[in-house]
DNA sequence: CTGGTGACAAACT
DNA sequence: CAGTTTGCCACCA
């Protein structure tokens, strides 16, 4: 069977290890689809699986993609701390959300 | 078909 | 740094 886009979109965010984030682009990058951030994004917000780590995905830089006052974006900082990131000011500290992820595989620089 | 929208990104100011 | 502009693609009225 040929996987679809999205499946391989859904398969790039559960590769996100746990404590890392990836940038919608990234993750579009890696399912094969580069440019198609935006896909991803709308793809998540269709998605309505618990166990698919969406919280570890992020903005290119770093931001959280939801409004300040939302509900979910106070679930998606209360997430990440869970798993030991540093989130301050609505953006994860610490670990850029890379470019690629093989920089975060081999020690990012910087 | 056109036009508007969105859990975006990169370049530019 | 932050704010704006442009490019992008899938979907819908």
């Amino acid at each position: 069977m040929q996987t679809g886009a999205h499946d391989r979109i859904l398969a790039a965010i559960r590769a996100i290890p746990r404590g890392q984030v990836a940038g919608y682009g990234e993750v579009a990058r890696r399912a094969g689809l580069p440019g198609r951030a935006r896909m991803v994004a709308r793809l998540l917000s269709h998605n309505d699986d618990r166990r698919l780590p969406w919280h570890r995905v992020l903005r290119s830089d770093g931001r959280i993609a939801f409004p300040a006052d939302s509900p979910q974006f106070a679930e998606q900082v209360q997430r990440l701390r869970t798993e030991g990131v540093r989130v301050e000011g609505g953006r994860v500290r610490g670990i850029r959300a890379a470019p690629t992820l093989d920089e975060q595989v081999w020690g990012t620089p910087g």
